[in-house]
DNA sequence: GCCGTTTTCGGCCCGACTGTTTTCAGTCG
């Protein structure tokens, strides 16, 4: 199983704590935290690099010495220089390092001086005032480090970014009504990204009283905790999640939403382009260096325009070469939500949907899509009540019954069917050729060696009546691990059989991700974006298969149901060898 | 350790806040 890029990410990010803790340059640091971001987000597995004998230092921020420790650590599975440097240190530094509050510098001294090797431990450590006789260490400081602790563990925990949104809608709403003051409220970070999971949410806001703002949002009913709290920025915490708060007057809104939107390593890039130039960025505004003049921005389209930059879209701003683009002018128009014309994936409670067919056609002509694929699950999702083959042909009756009536919205009529444990269908090549549209997914036996799980999606894929394959890494955001399925291998067989890959709306899957369906983009797989409505209310989720898409730098053109009807059946026919 | 429409050497993003301090280190984003 080689490794993946997440876990190389990890050992980069530990190595830089390591190095910081033993005192080396900061700037060594930084390159391994560079490297460490800039690979989380690389389109491409890095052992899939290795094996293609690819050169790494093509990567921005990955030079000579980082591409051949990550050779090392692909081909051997371990890197020696941070082996060595774990081992030289005392045990439970990076442990202690989690710890929100807490530093290189404290976690080692913590470690050398109190021999602390646990969180457990630690918390003794802290209760029992040791900590606080360490130097420049007291009383306060380790309160709130085991409040922290106490309240909110070890690690920070990421949320779906579905279940930060509401929070943040909530939050925004409730500061409204108390602050009539308050112009604009929105958020940034990596919420307005859409990265797929959100660490904290930051809100960006203008106001002429900026302090009495910041007063009523930590005064606010939700907030159950109140962590800083300044003139220019207050952070709180509301239902667990830390939200940060800041305001400035109207004039200089460009500058504080860009800054703050990140990402860290796109702002740090900016910031060095900008320095190149005599000029130098903050959350303010840029600043003529030889002049001290500052210019400020009410909107960040006119500040990248004053770097000679084209805009760049938020979910676009990660760190890799999008500035580069940006001043070649070939940063593309993205998809936006109301490019999409059709959903493809939709039950209803004929199998583990919530509504009825009628209801769900009807909520569908209301957003204004002119086709959908009804595409209830096969016989053997027991579990989800799938249909055997008398009731899938009563079913499809009745879909191209009402089908007949309504001029002005195509309903195919589908099936979201089973790929075998061994890759074959769960209905009949007879049967599946009945139907209008064929969603092949994974439902059972996803414990499934690499090898096997791979061999049964591709076989899937090779079923000329397999349209497209649904959350082809059947994920579950916090709750289960994607399969083993080799993802390069399956996009291959994809272009090579004109099978299309779905990215998958739901919450909880988002599925496949981003950097999978950049991947897909590159090698010209086709996709479709489709919502797995299970209510009529989940059609609203397309947002968030759109963020997906734009954070895979997709155009209309790359996603099969930003077609018109014709356009799209004549593509999916077209696509596929029959 | 990385990188170059100034550079293959000499630079390397910017600021807020806190607590522990009498001027700033540490942490965070």
């Amino acid at each position: 199983m080689p490794i993946t890029n997440a876990e190389i990410a990890e050992v980069f990010d530990r190595l830089a704590a390591l190095v910081e803790i033993e005192g080396d340059s900061p700037f060594k640091v930084r390159a391994y935290q560079r490297a460490a971001r800039t690979i989380t987000s690389l389109p491409v597995e890095l052992s899939q690099m290795v094996q293609e004998t690819a050169d790494l230092r093509a990567v921005k921020g990955i030079g000579e010495q980082i591409a051949a420790k990550i050779h090392e650590i692909v081909t051997t599975g371990q890197m020696q220089s941070y082996e060595r440097k774990k081992a030289a240190l005392p045990e439970g530094v990076l442990t202690i390092l989690e710890v929100p509050g807490i530093g290189p510098k404290t976690a080692y001294r913590i470690a050398t001086d109190l021999g602390v090797t646990t969180v457990d431990e630690l918390e003794r450590a802290l209760a029992d005032g040791r900590v606080a006789a360490l130097p420049r260490m007291g009383e306060k400081a380790t309160e709130s480090i085991l409040q922290t602790l106490q309240t909110r563990g070890a690690k920070g925990k990421r949320l779906p970014v579905s279940l930060t949104l509401p929070i943040a809608e909530q939050v925004i709403a409730a500061l409204r009504e108390r602050c009539p003051s308050l112009k604009t409220l929105a958020p940034a970070g990596s919420l307005r990204r859409f990265e797929e999971t959100v660490g904290d949410i930051d809100l960006m806001g203008t106001s002429d009283d900026p302090e009495k703002v910041l007063d009523a949002f930590a005064d606010l009913p939700l907030v159950s905790e109140v962590l800083v709290h300044g003139p220019k920025k207050a952070s709180v915490l509301v239902k667990g999640m830390q939200i940060d708060l800041r305001i400035v007057p109207e004039d200089q809104f460009g500058s504080l939403m860009q800054y703050f939107t990140g990402s860290r390593e796109h702002n740090i890039q900016l910031r060095e382009l900008a320095v190149r130039k005599g000029l130098s960025i903050n959350e303010y505004g840029i600043t003529h260096v030889d002049t001290g003049e500052m210019v400020a921005f009410s909107d960040e389209a006119s500040l990248y325009s004053y770097l000679d930059l084209q805009y760049i879209p938020p979910e676009l701003r990660q760190g890799l070469d999008e500035i580069d683009l940006a001043r070649q002018g070939a940063i593309p128009h993205l998809i936006e939500e109301a490019d999409l014309l059709g959903d493809l994936h939709a039950h209803t409670d004929q199998s583990d949907g919530r509504d009825p067919l009628e209801a769900m056609i009807q909520a569908a002509r209301e957003r204004g899509l002119q086709y959908i694929a009804i595409t209830d699950h096969s016989r053997s999702s027991t579990i989800a009540n799938g249909l055997n083959e008398d009731r899938l042909r009563h079913h499809v009756q009745h879909i191209r019954e009402l089908d007949s009536l309504l001029p002005d919205i195509k309903v195919l009529a589908g099936s979201e069917v089973d790929i075998r444990a061994d890759g074959t269908m769960d209905y009949s090549d007879e049967i599946l050729a009945d139907l209008d549209f064929v969603v092949g997914s994974v439902h059972s036996a996803m414990e499934q060696d690499k090898a096997a799980m791979t061999r049964r999606v591709v076989r899937a894929m090779e079923n000329p009546r397999v349209d497209v394959i649904g959350h082809l890494t059947c994920r579950l955001l916090g709750h289960r691990h994607p399969t083993n399925a080799d993802v390069e291998v399956v996009l291959q067989a994809a272009l090579r059989t004109g099978t299309a890959v779905e990215i998958n709306c739901l919450p909880h899957r988002l599925d496949i991700k981003d950097t999978h369906a950049r991947r897909a983009r590159d090698l010209g797989v086709p996709m479709i974006i489709s919502t797995d409505s299970h209510k009529f209310e989940d059609y609203s989720q397309a947002r968030l298969g759109i963020g997906i898409a734009r954070r895979a730098w997709c155009e209309p053109k790359h996603v099969l149901n930003t077609l018109p009807l014709e356009g799209f059946l004549a593509s999916i026919k077209g696509h596929k060898r029959r």
